[in-house]
DNA sequence: TATTTTTTGAATATTTTTGAATATATGTTG
DNA sequence: CAACATATATTCAAAAATATTCAAAAAATA
């Protein structure tokens, strides 16, 4: 077999079941452990997948912990919260809603779980993103904001956030990397920043989607006060502590089972 | 058995099956195996299928398709004809130019030949074009171009036609429904005609790319004349008396091999 | 027949695959 | 939480598969 269509096959179980573990890749195309790695090195360079320690997941799924530095050998796993938290989230959305949808791994979750029995209009800076809700709704308006492209298919850039500021919005669902009291929500990069900020501006009712791990963490960039928020959707294994200290600040609280 | 008898059966081969190895080749023309590399060669060097190790497949075989799930059955036939303009259309591009890239059918198919040791920044209106650029290409910089999205993944609206007038390029890669002299560029929907009146206002280069079929042809919307044009890439089977009342217009008609 | 083109097979070079040795990460148990 | 056991990753060199080169042979053409 080539090893074109070896690579086709992991990226085509990686799509269907959500994960693929290295001894699936020897089974599935007949060959030795090393050359299953090799494949899946391949594939990790091209970013189509990340690798994990037995195996691989999609890029979507994916968010590494935001207090440590993403490397190879930290091993992303499966965050059930994550999944639990874009569901919840998904609740909120109304007939006729013009909302923006976050182009991090929530966002991505988000699309799992869409309502598809009313129409509203989803403004989206993810192509990953875009291409799901293409080809999974029939009854979603999808309207695409543009930029320079990172290599994983967001735009973000000053082009994007000027395209936003053009719009309202009745709803956003939006995150970050961290949020705290103090410093409010946060982020890595500047253009992330910049991009989310402009988002909030525009939206009549901001809905943060915050994993327990990212309560309590600030990451470099301050996006704005938690203030800002009117609902964060955490999940039941947030720490209370953390929980009571950003409902003073102003939002409502909602916890996600698990 | 002739050479072009021989490279015939393999493509017959290859869209048949998605796939051909070297030994089939011999046993298929009977031949040696250094003949069936040369075929090959040939093959790949028009741009009619990729050579893998071992064999070949066909070029949209080993495109990364963004939802899985696809066998090269379910994509649109080849035309050689468009294959080739579209390969000869990419010759164009130099390092550091800012292009724009046709969300068309040549278009797509142009991203199977861009040039890949130069660095130069694309701007396209299409998330499947942008999804293959981003997962093929690392010497591209992606412009995405932003509106409300068709169910086709295109961009073409006056949201994006807007973003695409706060942009020069040094080429711009179009195309249309028809080429004529009277008529000019054609094509079918309103805004589609519109956005790529702006592309051509906005490109100091322009050069189409229209396959023997959309000679002579006029669609429902007049985009512009065809003195617009600088270049027109059109394919062997042209017929001469359509070549000539294009060139007696101005743009210099290049001739793709089929 | 002379000349050119095409085909071929063998020698050589390259790429790909593999398994074993070693290193690292994760899970478990006291 | 340390120390061990297990699972997985990395490295690397040998082996296998495939590609390239090239000159001779065959075929086609003049």
């Amino acid at each position: 077999m080539f090893l074109e269509e070896r690579l086709q096959k992991i990226i085509d179980v990686l799509s269907e079941k959500g994960r693929i573990t290295t001894s699936e890749i020897t089974e599935l195309n007949k060959v030795g452990y090393s050359s299953a790695v090799r494949d899946l090195q391949i594939l990790e360079k091209k970013g189509m997948l990340i690798r994990t320690h037995g195996g691989a997941m999609p890029v979507q799924s994916v968010d590494w912990k935001p207090t440590a530095g993403y490397t190879h050998r930290d091993m992303p796993e499966i965050k059930p919260n994550y999944n639990a938290i874009s569901k919840k989230a998904a609740e909120y959305i109304s007939s006729g809603d013009y909302i923006y949808l976050t182009c991090a791994s929530t966002g991505y979750l988000m699309t799992d779980h869409l309502p598809s029995d009313i129409e509203f209009t989803a403004v989206v800076n993810s192509i990953i993103i875009a291409e799901k809700l293409r080809v999974k709704y029939d009854n979603i308006s999808v309207r695409l904001i543009g930029g320079m492209m990172r290599k994983n298919g967001n735009c973000v850039d000053p082009i994007a956030a000027e395209e936003i500021r053009k719009i309202r919005f009745d709803k956003c669902f939006i995150t970050g990397a961290g949020l705290t009291a103090d410093f409010g929500i946060s982020i890595q990069t500047p253009d992330s920043m910049n991009f989310v900020r402009t988002v909030i501006q525009s939206s009549r009712q901001k809905i943060g989607m915050f994993p327990c791990e990212k309560l309590g963490y600030e990451a470099a960039n301050t996006i704005c006060p938690a203030s800002e928020l009117d609902i964060v959707i955490t999940d039941s294994s947030a720490a209370p502590e953390h929980i009571e200290e950003i409902r003073k600040c102003g939002p409502e609280i909602v916890i996600a089972e698990i």
